[in-house]
DNA sequence: TGAATAATATACATGCATGTATGTATGCTG
DNA sequence: CAGCATACATACATGCATGTATATTATTCA
């Protein structure tokens, strides 16, 4: 019935591999973007499950015709979007990695980075979609987690380098210690997204802000 | 069409208030029951859109004949369920605060608590099902919402005693940081149940112990 | 410029879950 | 125990999103 997902959604026609893209390839390439970024939007807004690919696809400006022929599935481009947006947060770790500045403006580099990653609604729920569907599809559950794994074995090592120039020791794994930060951040954006009044973008700021202090101990509590 | 829904889900038949149930009604709660408690594993399984409402009267022991003589529709018993949940989260709470324990002891509990939700995966999987439903449906978000604050509320009544006892000083609002505590739990929760390698129980317990004592200050980190 | 191919649209088929209408059996009441 | 109501099951109708097959438009290149 399901018949083994391939690894690359739909491999786009084998080519030279660091030629000169044809306009044709440039264009294909450019609608398999926009319906990506297209369904960042809608499975960010209504869920894996509710999101239509007619709303994917004419948010992009095309149809589901243009859909099909880039994607195989809502699976398969949902997968393919997991994987440009791990790249991207991973992206995102590294840059601040690369930055080499000293561990105390690290610190606070990486404390803002989690505290915008709470303000970011698309960025909040999208992750909440992507350990979602994880779990309630065993059949895709690995490649998931593995995608995941990347992203936090980047996140952990920047844990590692800021503790080993601090000397603090953190009370779990490196790994675990990321995990934690960015499952606080998505959950508490969640929480304002839910409902403002109660938790505002400050409380959020400060709770996450608690939980920094208490892993990392940079002191500045307030 | 659609008429009006009716505030209570399928107004059992009226009677007077506290008379002992007839034989009928009596059958008719245990079924209701049994439905919600379906309900209730069926949506943590496969989350509020993929959920079918046959799988829900199966698993009770019926059919959806059954079902729809219990409730109007999938949103109705999703409805319904909620209100059973937070009706049992707050009597968890309201147990806690009713113990008249010493401070030290009750927040040793309230820490117990937190621990144990994240234990409960069909507990977290809910408590994120009810919200992500909430933000998909605007329709029905004042609704959750309401329901939400008023466990909120409970676990800030509880936050309030302790820390007006110990005279410790939170940073941000009661309400707040008892959405705090709860949406870390569940987050991390989901964590452990996604991938159980990167965050172990353990992890989990010593990822909260660090928020909790940061928030209240318990002292015994370890 | 026009044939060949790629990119996208349109039209159609299918499946599946919901909801409704009707049937049946069991319990209640006079 | 007759007749009615309640509880649940079965059968059917509908809608809607997916996926596929075919048509149309845009590009490339001789």
């Amino acid at each position: 019935m399901t018949q083994p997902l391939p690894q690359r959604s739909q491999a786009v026609a084998a080519r030279p591999v660091s030629a000169a893209p044809s306009r044709q390839q440039a264009r294909t390439e450019a609608t398999r973007r926009k319906l990506l970024e297209a369904a960042e939007q809608i499975f960010a807004r209504d869920g894996f499950e509710a999101a239509r690919l007619e709303d994917i696809a004419s948010l992009a400006g095309y149809t589901r015709g243009a859909f099909y022929a880039n994607f195989q599935s809502k699976e398969d481009i949902f997968f393919a979007l997991l994987e440009r947006w791990v790249g991207q947060r991973v992206s995102e770790v590294n840059a601040l990695i690369a930055q080499q500045e000293s561990p105390a403006k690290l610190l606070r580099a990486l404390r803002e980075h989690y505290v915008q990653k709470t303000q970011d609604r698309r960025l909040s729920l999208l992750t909440l979609e992507f350990k979602m569907f994880a779990i309630r599809h065993p059949e895709a559950h690995a490649r998931l987690r593995a995608r995941q794994r990347r992203l936090r074995e980047s996140a952990a090592d920047l844990l590692r380098r800021i503790t080993h120039v601090t000397g603090r020791t953190l009370p779990v794994s490196f790994t675990a210690a990321a995990a934690g930060f960015g499952a606080f951040s998505s959950a508490l954006a969640l929480e304002h997204i839910v409902d403002p009044s109660m938790v505002s973008e400050q409380d959020t700021r400060d709770l996450l802000g608690v939980f920094f202090d208490g892993m990392l101990g940079t002191g500045s509590a307030k």
